[in-house]
Parts: structure tokens; C-alpha cells; sequence
DNA sequence: GCTGATGCGTC
DNA sequence: GTCGGAC
DNA sequence: GTCCGACGACGCATCAGC
């Protein structure tokens, strides 16, 4: 184990602070001293929440702040969670990691939600430690909450290099990357080694050297808090000295962990059933009297806890600190997270669908145009509008609810300048041209999360916020609304700007509407339910997004490489090309998606023989077979030697009527990449 | 100071 | 983002 | 329907190494 000297400082204080507090040492459960001493107190404090450490900005609501006050960004409504964390007996990463174990082996979803909620209850008793809000980030593969600037960054590369060390002088990056492409799965590598387990630092406590997820958690913050000249070989450090101290079994989970692949067919769906199941489950059992099938109460109970679960969620975007909200203050608590103009909510998203399919299920359409570019909510209360105290300047978010603020002075100038009262907007930020046109996507990648020159990059690349839904005006949150009330009260705080809305009943009248926004140089269209609420991060059927259909490509396989996970046994990507003439190709991405599990099969046994080379990932494919691939547009490409690249390539079909030398040309692809149209 | 590798987050 | 598979 | 995982391209930020 490595200890950093400012890990060894606070062990140290850690300890003279439960001397000087006056610990009875004698008559105290041993794990409660094994905690702090044992494992080097990394998580026995709650300094790693300290606010101070972090990146960026945390903007986030005091609990229950509905309405027009502002939530400054620098309150740190966790602070007062962690400030009081008890000293008690921790769950060990191991128990944690046997656990993923039997989940990862559970097929059956109510047998999973059950299984989560066990863990989640073992993992947080109340009142006996405080675990549950990290075993359910780690559940998710996550150290932060979605909301959080913060970032690990260690990858796969970083990944593989502290399991080499960890496994021995024997061991290289190299042999750790062949076991990858052999067992597919980084945490099978890491389970695959011999990394000592507990015996390595068994002269603290008798043996006990245990990691227990508290432990894990702080060692992974201090790892992430790490930046600068000589971050990266310390974050190899760090987690080197984690895997020393694991177990096979925590290995691999702790591989998946920083990697964020737990593959443990637990996603954020099961993680919210389960928390209700695990912590309102009295408050269901005390509506439930008798059951009658139609209306079962003790069923209607269970989706009230769970509505109120994923309310929390919508708004916090924090499953650790919804679960333990869930665990101390029930129902109501949950319930008491409401809006708040200055912390971010989830978006809601859409499905594919058809003018027909929207006709059909909404009768009156609200049609709107489906802008390139990037999601975004404001939140702004003008200081005119502030109730006596300051306002808060206009703060922009992504989809991911990360602050890019910074990046987007158009959309903070556009939004000052016009709004006069206090909102939530909804909206896409596209890049535009000197005469206001639409440019691709790639430009507002250009822009979104730029920290330097930002204002050089204003004068290249110009912004344009698109705004389309109002979540909260002046007061009044709107979640609950419909569409089309929604849709009035912007623009009533965006009178000349907000981005129009028309309403059609059939189908022609939207392919109208489609084709002119296409001729404008927009994405497609979006369909909407005129009745229908904000449902924050779902992707229900209320909205539809419409784009014109796939248009395909033949291409040449000229490469592969090995699955991961489920397609470890097979190739997972190809590498396509394109006739770059003499029997040349030039390439043009890759494809892996749209494959069945035999077409996958089928295609990696047929090209197997055509090998050429393999070097490390990278597998050279002799040109034998020929791909329809299905995709949304042609980009240019710094990557790929055709100079061009395709946007979400998609697998459509083997075209085993053509020959390599029949495939398309760059030529052709040159043409279409022109302006579409041959 | 520059370049390539790596990681992250947008779609 | 897309898509297939499992439930 | 919903959830989950196995994957795509791009551009910016950061760090290592020259």
C-alpha cells in the first residue's frame, strides 16, 4: 500500500481525534478501532466531502427550496450529511464485491431488485454506519453522482497498467492487454492475477487489512482530487496499492469500479425500485391493508414510494444521497426535493417515431424543429427579480447536468438580455454561421466544453440558444403542465425568441413541416404530446423524434477487433473502407452495432481465414466482405484515411452479391458528403 | 513549446 | 447517439 | 415497454515525454 503523506496526516489526526475525543477504548467493538487504524482511516472522516477539494462548481437547492429563490452554487447541501458520519462497523469491499457476484449471476429482474435492496439495506441500517449512499454509486459504477464535476480520470490504459504492477516484476502492460483480449472483461484480468490479497499488509491489527467500500470510496476521491505534473503515475500508485490489498473477487470489482462497467445487470432502474423496496416498504405495508386485484392499495403504496424515489432522482440526479434520504426521512422527505431554479434537473428525452405514430397516439401534434446540437437548461433569476435577496446569474447545463456556463456567454447574454423573470429553460444550443444558418454538429463540439479562448472561438464559431420548454417561470413550477402551458409561459418570459411550436393532425401536414425543416439544415423534427407533462430523464412515449431515414453505404471489411463482455469470444467492431481505386481502400469508420448474435458469429468465422496481421487490438482483414452500413450522415474526419467518417453507423446486411471491387468509392462517398444529394 | 496518448462528455 | 437481447 | 450493455465519431483538456 502506498500512503500519500497527506493520507498519512490525516490517519494520524483521525486517530488523536478519537483518542481526544475521549473514545472508551476498552469495551468497544474491535472493528470499530480495526476501521481507522486497520485500513489507514481513508474513510473514516468526512474530509473527502470537504466542498473546498472539488473541481467546479457544485450548484445544487437546500431541500424543499421550491419557488423563486435562488440557490447559490457554492452551498453544499451534503456537507451537513457528512459532517456527521458515525465510526462504525463498515461493510468490507469484499462482502460488497460477493454480493455483485450473486447479482451479476441473477436473471430474473424481481430477484435482481430484491437482491439490491438486501444489499442496499446491509450496507446502510440506519443508524449504524454510512455506507448506503457509496454502495449505491458503486452499484452503478460510479464514485460521484452523476451531478458532480468531479472525475476520476483513469481509463483503461491507466487500468491495465496498475494491474500489471500489482501482479508482479512478471507482469507487463503487455501481458495484462493479451489476458484483456483473451477472458474480454478488464475485471476477469484483475481476478486473474494473484495480487496478495490481505496477507500484504497484515502487520497492522493482526491481520486485519480488510478493504472495506468506505476505505475504497475515499482512496478513489483522493485519487480523483489529484491533478498536475506527476498525477498520473501517483493515480497508477494509488490504485496499485488498492489492488495489492484485494482478493480476486474485489479485484475485478474494483476493476469494473473505476472503469465504470460493473456489468452486473444493475442500471439505474433497478437501483430506484430497490430503494424503495429497501427503505419505504413500511410506508407501503401501512396503506396496504386488504387486497382486492384491481386496485391493490398495498400496489398502489409501492408505486407511490417508488414515484417518490424517482422524483428525488429527477431532481438530484444523486442516487447516494436519494437512498439515504429514502432511509431517514421516508416518503415525505423524498417528497420534499422539489425544483429549485439553480440546480439542475434530468432532461426528458425521446423515442424514434412517425408522423403517423404521433397522429395516432396524440390526435393534435405539437410539432417542433429537432435542432443539431447540444441539450441545455438555463437557470436564471434577474437581480430585478430576486424576493430580497441577490439573483443568480444565468447558469447553463448540459444534458449530463455538468456546468458549461463558462463555454456559452452567447446563451448567458441572450438569456440576461431578454428574461425578467425567474426560469428554468429548456433548450439546444446550435452552431451557427455569420447569417444565423445552421453548421454541423462537429462545430458546436468546438464550442460546448471549451475552457480556453472562448472568446476567440465566439468570433469562428457563433452560438444560438433554441429554447423550447419552460420547467419553472416566476414562481411557478411547471413539471405538472402540459405541453401547451408550458410552451405559452415561454413565451411569455422569452416573448420574440422562443422556438416555435405548430400543431398538425395529420401526417402530410408533419412531413411538411419535416421536409422544411430539413431544407433548412436541421436534424428533423420533434413530435409532441400537447397534453403531456415534463417527465424529467424519461424517454417516454409523449416525445418523438423524427429523422429522415438511414441512408447506407457498401463497404469493405478491412479490419476488426475483439468484443468485450458478451462478445468476448468474437469480433465486436470492423473496420470499413472505401475504393480508394488499385484495388486500395481507404477507410471510413467502424461498425458494431445492429448485428445480431449470429450475424456476429456468422461474420467472424467467415472472416477469421482472411486474417492478416494482429497487433495487440488491432486485427488487418484482408477486403473479402462487403457491409451495407447504415448511417445518419457523412462527416469529415481527422481519423480515418478517407478524410471522411460516418456518423452512427449501424450494421444492415451482408452483401454477399457484391465483390469487394463492386463496394462504393470514396469518390461517391465525396459526392454524398457535398451536399447530400448525387 | 510541441506532439501524442488518454480520458471525458457531447451526439 | 444506435441497436439487439432479455424480461 | 423498459432496462441493460456493447458499441460508433468527434473535439477539448490534461498529462507525459521529447
Amino acid at each position: 500500500m502506498v500512503v500519500e503523506g497527506a493520507v498519512a496526516e490525516r490517519l494520524l489526526d483521525d486517530f488523536r481525534l478519537l483518542l481526544g475525543a475521549g473514545v472508551e477504548l476498552v469495551g468497544v467493538d474491535r472493528e470499530r478501532l480495526a476501521d481507522p487504524v486497520g485500513e489507514g482511516g481513508l474513510g473514516a472522516h468526512g474530509t473527502v466531502d470537504d466542498p473546498g477539494r472539488q473541481k467546479g462548481l457544485r450548484p445544487t437547492g437546500g431541500v424543499g427550496a421550491v419557488g423563486t429563490r435562488p440557490v447559490r452554487p457554492e452551498t453544499d447541501p451534503y456537507r451537513g450529511a457528512f459532517a456527521e458520519r458515525s465510526r462504525t462497523p463498515r461493510m468490507e469491499f469484499a462482502a460488497f464485491a460477493e454480493r455483485a457476484e450473486r447479482l451479476a449471476a441473477e436473471p430474473a429482474d424481481i430477484e435482481t431488485t430484491r437482491l439490491v435492496a438486501d444489499l442496499l439495506a446491509a450496507a446502510g441500517g440506519r443508524g449504524k454506519s454510512d455506507d448506503l449512499a457509496t454502495v449505491t454509486r458503486f452499484l452503478l459504477g460510479r464514485v460521484f453522482p452523476a451531478h458532480d464535476t468531479r472525475t476520476l480520470d483513469v481509463g483503461p490504459a491507466l487500468c491495465r497498467e496498475a494491474i500489471a504492477r500489482a501482479a508482479g516484476p512478471n507482469v507487463g502492460a503487455a501481458d495484462v492487454e493479451e489476458r484483456l483480449a483473451e477472458a474480454g472483461e478488464i475485471g476477469a484480468v484483475a481476478a486473474g492475477f494473484d495480487f496478495g490479497g490481505q496477507r500484504g499488509l497484515a502487520a497492522f491489527g493482526e491481520g486485519r487489512d480488510r478493504l472495506t467500500v468506505a476505505a475504497v470510496d475515499a482512496a478513489l476521491r483522493e485519487l480523483a482530487a489529484d491533478a498536475g505534473d506527476g498525477s498520473e503515475s501517483r493515480k497508477r500508485d494509488a490504485l496499485f496499492g488498492l489492488f495489492n490489498r484485494c482478493e480476486p473477487a474485489e479485484a475485478k470489482l474494483l476493476a469494473r469500479l473505476v472503469l465504470g462497467e460493473m456489468r452486473l445487470g444493475v442500471g439505474e432502474g433497478t437501483v430506484r425500485d430497490a430503494i424503495a423496496e429497501a427503505f419505504l416498504a413500511e410506508a407501503s405495508a401501512d396503506d396496504g391493508k386488504e387486497g382486492n386485484d384491481g386496485d391493490d392499495p398495498t400496489l398502489r403504496a409501492r408505486d407511490e414510494a417508488a414515484a417518490a424515489v424517482e422524483r428525488a432522482l429527477q431532481v438530484t440526479n444523486d442516487y447516494g444521497r436519494v437512498a439515504v434520504l429514502a432511509r431517514d426521512e421516508g416518503l415525505a422527505g423524498l417528497r420534499a426535493e422539489g425544483l429549485a431554479v439553480g440546480r439542475p434537473v434530468q432532461a426528458m428525452l425521446a423515442q424514434a417515431g412517425t408522423a403517423t405514430d404521433a397522429v395516432e397516439a396524440f390526435g393534435e401534434v405539437a410539432v417542433e424543429t429537432k435542432f443539431d446540437g447540444a441539450r441545455v437548461q438555463v437557470h436564471y433569476v434577474p437581480e430585478s427579480a430576486a424576493e430580497g435577496g441577490e439573483g443568480l446569474g444565468p447558469r447553463v447545463y448540459s444534458r449530463n447536468m455538468d456546468d458549461v456556463t463558462d463555454a456559452l456567454p452567447e446563451v448567458v447574454e441572450y438569456v440576461e438580455a431578454r428574461v425578467s423573470v425567474p426560469v428554468i429553460l429548456d433548450g439546444e444550443v446550435v452552431a451557427v454561421d455569420d447569417d444565423g444558418d445552421p453548421l454541423p454538429f462537429q462545430e458546436v463540439l468546438r464550442r460546448f466544453r471549451r475552457k480556453h479562448d472562448v472568446d476567440r472561438m465566439r468570433e469562428e464559431v457563433g452560438l444560438r440558444l433554441h429554447a423550447f420548454d419552460c420547467l419553472h417561470a416566476d414562481g411557478e413550477d411547471l413539471l405538472d403542465e402540459p405541453l401547451r402551458a408550458r410552451h405559452d409561459l415561454l413565451v411569455d418570459v422569452l416573448p420574440d425568441a422562443a422556438a416555435s411550436v405548430e400543431f398538425a393532425d395529420d401526417p402530410e401536414a408533419i412531413e411538411v413541416a419535416e421536409a422544411a425543416a430539413l431544407d433548412a439544415g436541421h436534424e428533423g423534427v420533434m413530435l409532441k404530446n400537447p397534453d403531456a407533462a415534463y417527465t424529467p430523464g424519461d424517454r417516454g412515449r409523449d416525445w418523438l423524434k423524427r429523422k429522415p431515414d438511414v441512408e447506407t453505404l457498401d463497404a469493405v471489411v478491412v479490419g476488426a477487433e475483439w468484443g468485450e463482455g458478451r462478445r468476448a469470444e468474437l469480433f465486436g467492431t470492423f473496420l470499413l473502407g472505401v475504393g480508394a481505386g488499385d484495388d486500395e481502400f481507404a477507410t471510413i469508420g467502424k461498425v458494431a452495432t445492429g448485428l445480431t448474435d449470429e450475424a456476429l458469429a456468422d461474420l467472424t468465422e467467415r472472416l477469421k481465414p482472411h486474417v492478416v496481421s494482429e497487433d495487440g487490438t488491432e486485427i488487418e482483414i484482408r477486403p473479402e466482405a462487403v457491409l451495407e452500413v447504415g448511417y445518419e450522415e457523412i462527416q469529415t474526419s481527422p481519423t480515418y484515411s478517407s478524410g471522411y467518417a460516418l456518423r452512427f453507423p449501424r450494421f444492415v446486411g451482408v452483401r454477399d452479391d457484391k465483390s469487394v471491387g463492386d463496394a462504393d468509392s470514396l469518390e461517391r462517398v465525396a459526392r454524398l458528403a457535398g451536399d447530400g444529394a448525387e
